[in-house]
DNA sequence: CACTTGACCTGTCCGC
DNA sequence: TGCGGACAGGTCAAGT
């Protein structure tokens, strides 16, 4: 397992992070918020202090912490956000991967000091990530959340959200010229996917990325579609995929790296059984400025 | 209007 | 070995 890429929370990384919060969070009460890079903390702080935390949801890659006393915490992880939490609600803390940027280490933009003598981290290497402080019934219609698509996993929306029919999919595809993977990708048509598991999906249903949004055939639409899904369930299953930065809310990695089938393997040899034989290589190209992997042979334009 | 490129950041890797 | 440059990718702003 190489330690080049950065993998970037996605939906299925979002939403171990979030399962695992919600396990460890709820029922604590914020005692204290001590920021230490200013961008990464949006809002007033005294917002939330003395407050318990009631919940979490999930829309699209954006995590949302909801508080007792009508506020709630959103958080964008972009690129290298971490939350990690240490205290009494985790029996038998996993050793800290060495992803994580220590407890608190040099890359520990907030920390919430919880009661019980709890911690949650907010570590985030590049400071792309923000966390916000927002009244809770503002919250699925401010920002990115009021336009983003919809959820493409059944039983995961947050209350209020649409899930991704194949109906709508279609429609989605049928009035855009770009291409397909460019299209997964646009937060504000499918909520959730990103590199990682826009390249999986394109391989698992024989799609070249590069292949115009509206010349696919229903056949292809639902083949994508079903591919969407699978490798998003797939993702949670393997808890998330760690190369770089990614960790669970208790600290430790996820696997599916391992199930890697294009994502991250240029000059290697096609997974699919023909193009195995044939010894067919992974190609890499530019897509919208994003390293796009795909086969040349089983992903025929 | 649609599409492309750059900025935001920091760390790692590669080649000279 | 040291150093500079390319690269990693989500989102938004600016440019074409």
């Amino acid at each position: 397992m190489g330690f080049k890429l950065i993998t970037m929370p996605e939906l299925p990384e979002v939403e171990t992070i979030r399962s695992g919060l919600e396990k460890y969070l709820v029922g604590h009460k914020i005692e204290d918020v001590q920021i230490n890079v200013a961008k990464s903390f949006i809002g007033n702080p005294k917002e939330i202090i003395g407050a318990k935390i009631a919940g979490t949801r999930r829309f699209g890659k954006v995590l949302v912490i909801d508080l007792s006393n009508g506020f709630s915490l959103l958080t964008h992880l972009k690129l290298t956000g971490q939350y990690i939490y240490r205290g009494p609600h985790l029996k038998n803390p996993p050793s800290l991967s060495q992803k994580v940027f220590g407890l608190p280490g040099k890359h520990t933009r907030v920390i919430f000091k919880l009661d019980q003598n709890a911690y949650l981290y907010f570590n985030d290497l590049r400071k792309f990530g923000w966390i916000r402080v927002l009244e809770t019934d503002k919250v699925t219609e401010t920002g990115m959340i009021g336009k983003m698509g919809p959820e493409p996993l059944v039983g995961q929306a947050s209350s209020g959200q649409a899930i991704l029919t194949l109906e709508f999919f279609r429609k989605i595809l049928s009035k855009s010229k770009k291409p397909i993977k460019l299209l997964l990708m646009e937060q504000e048509k499918i909520s959730g996917i990103g590199n990682i598991y826009a390249n999986e999906a394109l391989w698992l249903a024989g799609i070249n990325p590069r292949k115009k949004s509206l010349s696919l055939s229903p056949s292809l639409s639902e083949k994508l579609f079903k591919a969407i899904e699978k490798v998003l369930k797939e993702g949670i299953k393997a808890g998330g995929a760690s190369d770089m930065h990614y960790v669970t809310a208790a600290g430790d990695e996820g696997k599916y790296q391992e199930h890697f089938l294009v994502y991250d393997k240029k000059g290697e040899i096609c997974s699919r059984p023909a193009c195995r034989q044939a010894g067919v290589k992974i190609e890499k190209i530019q897509l919208g400025g994003r390293g796009t992997y795909f086969c040349p042979i089983c992903q025929k334009l």
